[in-house]
DNA sequence: AATTTAATGTTAGCAGTGTAAACATGATAG
DNA sequence: CTATCATGTTTACACTGCTAACATTAAATT
């Protein structure tokens, strides 16, 4: 026995849509069966959302806030290096565990975070996160913090990429060779490399 | 006067989606505008793609061609730290002003490299390419230079990813609140930033 | 040179997509 | 109690990737 109004539909699209994603890729995601799933008709989705990349903007604003968490450090104790390491750490975690969604997050699906208020406000609040962070160890001028904030969001964006890259090529590589091995051995070590290149920041 | 055979269809398919690809986007890519576009029947395509990933392959192929020869340097010189530099700013000239290329290349379009053998070997050789570089610069171990390589490519890589968010979400912020200000400066900036970082990686 | 074969093109059609328009239902505000 | 409006449904359109069956012609074989 279903009443004819659903009652919490547009929540349960979220929740749906950020399952689906992550599981298939949000190629891979139809509104159509997206309804399907949560027993609605084929066009109520739009009830709720404007466009497909209005979905989209929800479930990257999900993946933000769930990577704003992991990277999130208590503003209360003291920063040092090693916790700056951890949050390099779970931000990469963050993106090889949640592949397909840190694509729909950074990609091309949604073309203008502008277009969709909450999905900038989350966006900017991680970075924000980060750099509070990294304000709080060394004592530089804000822009200087800035800067070597960006420099580690940089590189940790740029190796999720990469190791991504790998995980698709595979690890069955031998011969030294391409990228593939080295990676791997970054990706094993991944704390010390960390620590090497902010050593190299901080010290400046 | 047009013959039933068209004769050189599969490389003017391709040429044409590399144009639409960075013009539009690959997304907006469709195999039958394509082959409207080429004077050709809707399904003409699949005689020389199996299938859209095929082409998307083919695409993202040209573009590491392009990627490679742009961060090339010439074998028989002697390399410095500038060059390095070059090559980095190369690199990320290239994911900027090849945006939707770029996008194609390193996103989900294409899932399994190894799939593709052409495309694997020059992304491969693009990378093969930097090391070579690298290795003429230092004279560490094997590993340590491809150790180096990698953390200069996600650099760069993550550099691009960011500085393309920037584009998206627009220059005119002026409170130097969100990490777009920072990115821009770091951008005006790039070969300042790539020196100081890979000074600091040189040095180790 | 004639004939077979394989490569390359076309037509027709299926199943699936995003989305707009017109209509139905029922919760809520007056 | 009634009118309104958010939310749901039905229907329909234009588009997509892709398959199967058929047409044409270039290339290989006899």
């Amino acid at each position: 026995m279903k009443s004819y109004h659903h009652g919490n539909l547009k929540q349960e699209l979220i929740d749906c849509a950020c399952k689906l994603c992550e599981r298939d890729g949000y190629t891979k995601l139809s509104i159509r069966s997206l309804a399907k799933e949560s027993g609605v008709s084929q066009t109520a989705p739009y009830r709720h959302f404007e466009t497909k990349e209005t979905l989209y903007a929800s479930v990257a604003t999900e993946g933000f806030k769930k990577l704003s968490k992991a990277c999130h450090i208590d503003a209360d104790k003291k920063i040092t290096k090693k916790n700056l390491v951890e949050i390099g750490y779970n931000y990469i975690e963050f993106g090889l565990k949640n592949a397909n969604t840190y694509d729909l997050m950074f990609g091309t699906a949604v073309g203008n975070f502008a277009e969709y208020p909450e999905l900038l406000e989350s966006a900017n609040s991680t970075y924000e996160n980060m750099r509070l962070s990294f304000s709080k160890l060394a004592s530089d001028s804000d822009e200087v913090i800035a800067f070597k904030c960006i420099t580690l969001w940089s590189m940790v964006h740029g190796l999720v990429g990469i190791l991504r890259k790998v995980q698709v090529v595979g690890d069955d590589f031998e011969e030294g060779a391409g990228p593939i091995s080295t990676a791997s051995v970054i990706a094993t070590n991944l704390e010390d490399h960390l620590d090497k290149v902010l050593t190299g920041l901080i010290q400046n």
